[in-house]
DNA sequence: CTGAAAGCGCTTACAG
DNA sequence: CTGAAAGCGCTTACAG
């Protein structure tokens, strides 16, 4: 027996039928206790592996989930979000736990590999992460929905979206940040990050950010709202920039990512205000760096632990017919130093 | 039509038979201009693509790498070593690059999941991560060689190790960063890491800091070496901990890892040194996280998207069964303030 | 519980 | 340059 062995090899080893040894390696309960367990110790002496090809192209299903990661072309690839990062470890992880291989890519909005990897039969669903615009990609869903392709993805959870939608309660997120930052005295609360439908997370946490102002009382101003569409360092650092260039007058931020913060805390010390005494600063993700950054960032804590395996948990049952919806996951407050809490 | 269109469709709609549609999608020459561009007009149209599965079965290859991600099942699962992230990063882009497809997985060394990527014919070559212990990892590589897999791991880059080797000039990247503590005048210098065979990128930086001080004319201590092998942050703080409680005299610190250098200096902050005045102290491999940490890190850059390609097209030769031995890239002081250079 | 047979959708040597 | 045919290695309905 030259090269790999298959089915046939173990058939011929164990003197039975070709179809009884798929039948048993299958885990079919047509076969004896006896043939199977004669069967099962060829194939382990043999190092015999079912054919994932030939095995993918006979039952019309791959097993496997594609993920799709979603990058800037403007921005520098080298540097992936972080928290797009640590979620892939997740879904890694609960992709393996229900036997599902893991394709993964970077895709870039323009074009069209996420047909490619159903209509090729790659992949049996697919997962979508990084969508943050949802103006650039909403035509993109629609079509895929319309298309039949079985598709999750992580982001907002807005009603009348095409596909089904994983996200974590920003809304709620935003409001715990600003509340934690009006506890501790702040009343000049700026927020950094877009406050339009076009990003419809960081519309949401802007959003309880409003609601938390306004269940104080306080007044929102406009003044105080700075866009940054990106969760990139760089334009968090531009946003404050401007903010103090004009000389609004601020006690506390909230920016919607942390990278958006950290740039936002490099550009108040640039300007030589003191993080937290002069200015309060509170992120959003929880992402690794930010326990590290002078001071430690205090922000809102996506669990991407179990959202990796509510995605990989949702994909599966979309892939099996099973009827499923949107899903929320908390959101929570992470307090560390940067807004001077006890 | 129902379903997914098949070549036999599209042979038809272009009046041809099936086998003239394969070879125009395949690029083949022997196809006129005229019926191929008519048979791809038809497959755009009805958005056929060809099926992986039957394609890879029948080619007997699968144009997919896999990657394997080892983790250490001791430590918390869900903070991966940010220096692989990044690498997967490029690993991913190179693959696009080359038109593979990539497969991903963590693994424990105890499994023998390795072979099965092979055997079943997920993948036509394997990429390895994260074998840092040598001593549990060396049987594997040689069952894997004595097997025939074709793999690629990320590593020390040794002679008479089994399989090809792609990694980092440790040595001259340890020489380079004590050379620079050196220069600032720091005559006491640690050595943070392992300084044993086991872990052979460590025992490299190791040899490099040894050379860089013998150069110097000065004497290596054994007490200014603490076991560190694990590259975590709390395994670097217990390290530099024990040197701090035991009086050794030193003045600066040469950590093998930049996580393992975070802890270095969260335990010098906590017993009261100041970084860099009292101990200076440079890291490697600069992760994201070096360049926002208090005071940013010194480190030795290892170039991660050089590496993901290298990684990448070394597989693919060997896949192709083209001559391809181990390679070392260059190591690069990256001067931040930890050290106190201007 | 087991076997013979069809077929998943391609690729490619062979013949023309 | 094109077609008919074999075959990649499985799974599963059908018959017994």
């Amino acid at each position: 027996m030259k090269g790999k062995p298959t089915s046939f090899d173990i058939a011929y080893r164990a003197g039975v039928s070709q179809a009884t040894v798929s039948r048993a390696l299958r885990g079919s309960g047509l076969v004896s206790a006896e043939t199977r367990s004669k069967i099962e110790a060829i194939a382990r002496e043999l190092n015999y592996k079912v054919d994932k090809n030939a095995s993918s192209l006979r039952r019309q299903r791959a097993e496997t989930i594609a993920l799709l990661l979603f990058e800037d072309p403007t921005s520098d690839q080298s540097m992936i979000n972080p928290f797009f990062l640590s979620m892939l470890g997740s879904i890694t992880h609960a992709c393996a736990a229900e036997g599902y291989d893991l394709l993964i890519s970077f895709q870039q909005l323009s074009n069209d590999w996420h047909a490619d990897y159903l209509d090729s039969h790659k992949a049996d669903g697919i997962i979508l992460l990084g969508y943050g615009d949802y103006l650039k990609s909403r035509t993109k869903l629609e079509e895929l929905a319309a298309h039949g392709t079985r598709f999750v993805r992580w982001g907002a959870v807005v009603e009348g979206q095409p596909g089904v939608s994983i996200g974590c309660d920003n809304l709620a997120g935003g409001r715990a940040a600003t509340e934690h930052l009006l506890q501790l005295g702040r009343r000049n609360i700026a927020f950094v990050g877009s406050a339009s439908a076009n990003c419809p997370e960081f519309f949401d946490r802007y959003r309880g950010y409003v609601a938390a102002l306004e269940a104080a009382g306080l007044e929102v101003w406009p003044d105080l709202q700075v866009d940054a569409t990106d969760s990139i360092e760089h334009v968090g650092f531009e946003a404050t920039r401007h903010m103090i260039d004009t000389g609004v007058k601020f006690d506390a931020i909230f920016a919607a990512s942390d990278l958006l913060a950290i740039g936002a805390i490099r550009a108040l010390v640039e300007s030589g205000r003191r993080v937290p005494e002069d200015v309060a600063v509170v992120g959003f993700d929880d992402i690794p760096i930010a326990n590290y950054v002078n001071p430690p960032l205090t922000t809102v804590l996506q669990d991407t632990k179990r959202a990796g395996e509510l995605l990989v948990d949702t994909l599966i049952k979309l892939v099996r017919g099973e009827p499923i919806g949107n899903r929320l996951l908390p959101a929570q407050l992470v307090v560390r130093r940067s807004c001077g809490a006890k």
